[in-house]
DNA sequence: ATCGTTATTGCAACTAGTTGCAATAACGAT
DNA sequence: ATCGTTATTGCAACTAGTTGCAATAACGAT
C-alpha cells in the first residue's frame, strides 16, 4: 500500500515505462467517482491520445491492476471494471437489483488471519465481490407477489 | 441447498426442459474430479451430442449455475471454470504457483453473518475466490533470491 | 398416440478480452 | 543533445462469451 515518494517514480525505478497512455488512463481513473469498465475508459482517454487502441487499454488496466495502482472487479455486469486504488474495500451486490454496498476490508482481517493459520495461504485479495440480496429486495419479497 | 427428490423433477416442475443437451452436460460434471472449462465440457459433451454448439454450452452453464446446480468461478486462468455443486466450498489460490487449497463454506459463517448485521444484506456467495501465496511460495520467497 | 404451446437450440453476428510480432519511443548513459 | 537498449504500442488475428432470431423439440393436455 503505502509506496515511497511517487507510485510513478517508483514504476520507473522498476524499470516501467510511463507512457502518455498509462499516464493518460491512470489520470481518468484517479478523477473518475466510481468504477469505470475498460471502454468507458477508451471512450474518455481516446479523445486525448487519438491512436489509443483497445489492446492497450485492457494491457495497461492489467499491468495498473497488477502493480496495485488500480482496482479490478467482476461486478455482475458484462465487463470488468476498475477503479483507481485509494483505500482498501470490497462490495456487497444485490443479485435482484444490482444495488451495490461497500464494506471496509478490515472486516475480513480476521477471516484472512484464519486462513492463514489453518492452512498456511496469505491471502491478500483487496476487492472481492460478495452476491447476494439487499434489505430493501429483501423486504419486497417478505410482503410482495413473488 | 437440500430440493425435494431429483433436482431434475424439480427443474420440470419450475417449467424449464431436460434435453439431451443439458442432461449430457450435467452429467460430465457429475463424473468430473475437479473444475472444468467451457471448452472441456464442449469438447466431451459433443462426442455424444454432435449438433451441439458451444453456445448451447455457455448458457447451459450459466442455467444450471443459476438454478444452484453447478458453482462457477474465476480462478484466475483464462477461461471460467465449472463444477458439480455438492458441498459449498471456497478456493484460496496462489498467485504465484497457482496452488489451490479448498476451504469449506463455514468458515465464512461469520463473516456474512457480520454482513447481514451491519449492512442488511443477506449474502449466499457459496464458491468464492480468494488471492494470495501459498506456504511453498512463501518460504521459497523468504530463503530464495528474488 | 397426437397436438399445441412455448422453452430451448443452432446459427451467425456480435461484444469482451488476449496475444505474437514488428515498429516505436522511454529513458539511462554518453 | 544524441544514441542504444528494450519496454511498450498498434495492428491484426485470435480466444472467450453473449445475444436476437427462426426452427426445433419437450412436455402437459387431449
Ligand atoms: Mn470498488
Ligand atoms: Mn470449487
Ligand atoms: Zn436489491
Ligand atoms: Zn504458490
Amino acid at each position: 500500500m503505502a509506496k515511497r515518494y511517487s507510485d510513478l517514480d517508483w514504476l520507473r525505478e522498476q524499470g516501467y515505462r510511463l507512457t502518455p497512455q498509462r499516464l493518460a488512463i491512470l489520470e481518468v481513473l484517479k478523477q473518475a467517482d466510481g468504477h469505470l469498465s475498460p471502454t468507458e475508459i477508451f471512450n474518455q482517454v481516446v479523445q486525448e491520445i487519438p491512436g489509443l487502441t483497445e489492446a492497450t487499454v485492457y494491457r495497461t488496466l492489467n499491468f495498473l491492476a497488477e502493480q496495485g495502482l488500480v482496482l479490478v472487479a467482476h461486478l455482475g455486469r458484462g465487463q470488468l471494471v476498475y477503479e483507481f486504488a485509494e483505500h482498501d474495500h470490497h462490495h456487497l451486490v444485490c443479485r435482484n437489483c444490482g444495488e451495490m454496498q461497500e464494506i471496509d476490508h478490515r472486516q475480513l482481517k480476521q477471516l484472512y488471519d484464519n486462513f492463514l493459520d489453518d492452512t498456511g495461504y496469505q491471502i491478500n485479495t483487496i476487492h472481492a465481490t460478495f452476491f447476494g440480496f439487499c434489505p430493501e429486495c429483501i423486504a419486497n419479497n417478505r410482503s410482495g407477489s413473488k
